[in-house]
DNA sequence: CTAAAAATGGACCTGCAAGTCCAAAACCTG
DNA sequence: CAGGTTTTGGACTTGCAGGTCCATTTTTAG
């Protein structure tokens, strides 16, 4: 459709994408508007809705693209390379350290809520990664069992589907109570559990 | 502090709790506006500000603690019985069947995300909430223990931990992806779990 | 160098939803 | 039944945030 970004024009977009993600990640989605981005990337009113013409909603589509993005990233490149059982306790400890610092501001909780009913974009970014995500985790689990370091009885699709389910709720948990605890019991516990099945090969 | 309702002015309050709750259960928080309110409970501006003098956060506190207590209710009289592996099977099957039945609308989550930033109150009904949930898991499996189904290394507090994260997590992605996969594999993967550890006694 | 297109700034408009106010009705209580 | 109190209805105010518009500057391309 529309095909015509400087690179300067890329350069503010990205700007404000970047920065009213940051924002919301700060302050929360409804608690930002389109003022606050607008100062925060030094920007005018005509520029945001130069970028994104059906305005907020757009822009919050972009910024939760963005983040679902970041998810994924930030675990590289231990996510995708779970072939051995330090890799998997060292995607462990990222994944901790990741949402420690990250501690109460979550940006996708938010933004699901947020645009969730309104935008059917938003449902389909959340579902994406997540499947994206168990995706990676299911082929850690069966590159593991190709090596015999699981149990082939294993149900690595179920296993990943619970798994993921567990972290979920443990960044849940983390944003409603402060506490890291639950992350990592479900970490720790299902991974020993993984473990357990097949130590011969 | 303020005492003065009679009946029927509990009766209404009590009214504008449950209908707000249940516009924000069909449509998320951030598409109710009090008008909708107002209109789905019969009721007018005056008698939503009289309840509720500080307006909207007021109310959605209320709403809160409502759905939570709910939340809790529905899983009753299961969740406070788990004292056989039959017990911990109707549970499991309650929680499916409520979730299927809620689908994709969560009162709990938009409330977090809406209030959760504003109001303290709002974190401490769903900490408040998390707390006594996994307070009954934890019952459950040294309940378990107690009787030897399940093994007495088992760690109740962990273990509870991960499962209420579990399920979390599986009811967020049933949210985000109309399946209840994730929340099965969670019950079923942990139940198991938990019963292969001791079977003698 | 020049014309078209893109990028920018910011004044202005507009609608809406929360919150205010007060007067009328219903209701207790002695 | 009389006085106070609670309950109710709804008109009105207000602030504000999203969105529109256009004039100006900058960039691109031939």
């Amino acid at each position: 459709m529309t095909r015509a970004l400087t690179r300067k024009g890329q350069a503010t977009r990205a700007r404000i994408v970047a920065g009213a993600a940051a924002e919301i990640r700060e302050r929360g989605v409804d608690e930002v508007r389109l003022e606050d981005v607008m100062a925060h990337t030094g920007t005018s009113k005509g520029q945001l809705f130069h970028y994104f013409p059906d305005g907020k909603e757009e822009l919050l589509l972009a910024v939760a693209q963005h983040e679902a993005d970041q998810v994924l990233i930030d675990q590289e490149p231990m996510l995708s390379n779970l072939t051995s059982w330090p890799a998997w306790l060292a995607w462990r400890d990222r994944l901790i350290e990741r949402y420690l610092a990250q501690g109460v501001k979550c940006p996708l909780n938010g933004l699901l809520g947020q645009t969730g009913r309104r935008a059917p974009g938003a449902q389909a970014i959340v579902t994406g990664l997540m499947w994206r995500w168990q995706k990676a985790i299911t082929e850690g689990i069966r590159h593991m069992q190709s090596t015999g370091d699981i149990a082939p009885e294993v149900d690595a699709d179920r296993a990943a589907a619970a798994l993921l389910a567990g972290i979920q709720g443990g960044v849940l948990l983390l944003l409603a109570t402060g506490r890291i605890d639950h992350l990592e019991a479900v970490l720790d516990l299902t991974i020993e559990r993984l473990r357990a099945g097949a130590r011969t090969a």
